[in-house]
DNA sequence: CGTGTTCCTGAACACTGTTCATGATGTTAG
DNA sequence: CTAACATCATGAACAGTGTTCAGGAACACG
């Protein structure tokens, strides 16, 4: 970094996002990020008008880059559903603590609504009740978020060293876990399947 | 409070679940429970090693008061389980920030197990896989966190006018928001339900 | 040339969690 | 009764945090 040129709000939020990356949520303070981009502290505050709403444009930033799904390829629409879910999952893992900014970014509403509209789009296709779909597509959002939550943070504690060798994260662990948010989406859907087929 | 006499680690946890509940997380800093207590900051440090455990000891208050379920009167494993569930909800319900200071403790391992434990009763009584069960069990957890955290956070930031107050939080809503928690549950007991008998 | 917008400086305010040497109690042992 | 000890507190300090605010350079437009 350290152009000497005039900064855009972009420039600031992808800045964050390396940081975020790199070091940490903990870590991501609006000096530190100052300094890196070789500026004052009080200058972040011109592209931004807090650090709450920065975070919510690196969360942004973090659901827009989960990968596109084929539904043509993907099948019915639990396929798809899942497919969708697999997919944000993986955008969360792409990047340090992203669960925590992105968990934090939606219960504060300020963002992050992309997640919830592509889990919606399978689900909307077969279930005529708008609120009985809202809700279940939140339960999937919610059951992804507190998975990866719950994976990166030991993730972390793993690498400070605080875990006992013996039960630190093996890589194996991580597809296993990729199968396990995959096993719990299911249950959903085949709840809600049973739900559908009881309704008619 | 200003009792002249010494404290012991109870009396810091439970004023700490006080102001907690009175101002919220976000206010409850060690200088301000120093100052209820009427003594010096650096005095917390003898009782608690660090502001992370002392949350930590007051998330497991918050979920050790969740009432206890009679589980004759409740009926069969899904029925024991929901109501194990509600339980929980009402007990993060009852504190605020419940959810997210209970969030936090768990995905830092550093305690409130319980939940977790209240919410397998049921399920491990019918699944013999205890890898699936574990899986569907945190799958609930993860849900009622997720719910209840959300719908806390909406409460105050309708409390700081934040939000236009059409889409404030109607008191009717609250009862609304547990049905809709009852019924995210019964998808994924249902979804385990399929899942056993396919596996029978 | 002057006016206005854009982006940034530097200092300050009011906090935060945490550490450390010191000291006042009260209980227990010789 | 006195000496030792564990218990619980003090007060100052350290190193950070998010945020505000008056001011100042750099550039574009008419």
């Amino acid at each position: 970094m350290s152009k000497p040129g005039h900064y855009t709000r972009t420039d600031v939020v992808e800045t964050a996002l390396r940081i975020l990356d790199e070091f940490g949520l903990a870590d991501l303070s609006m000096r530190r990020l100052a300094g890196v981009l070789d500026i004052q502290p009080s200058a972040l505050y011109w592209h931004v008008p807090n650090k709450q709403t920065l975070l919510a444009l690196v969360a942004d930033q973090i659901i827009d880059r989960a990968a596109p799904v084929d539904h043509a390829v993907a099948g019915d629409w639990k396929a798809i559903t899942l497919a969708e879910s697999i997919a944000i999952r993986d955008a969360l893992v792409a990047f340090r603590d992203g669960a925590e900014v992105v968990s934090s970014t939606l219960a504060l509403g300020l963002g992050a609504d992309g997640a919830l509209a592509r889990i919606r789009v399978g689900i909307d296709a077969v279930c005529p009740d708008v609120e009985m779909a809202r809700i279940a597509s939140e339960s999937i959002l919610f059951l992804i978020l507190g998975q990866v939550w719950h994976e990166q943070q030991r993730v972390q504690a793993d690498s400070l060293g605080v875990v006992s060798p013996a039960v630190a994260t093996d890589p194996a662990d991580l597809n296993l876990d990729s199968d396990s948010l995959g096993f719990s989406i299911e249950l959903i859907l085949g709840g809600l399947e049973k739900k559908l087929a009881a309704a008619r």
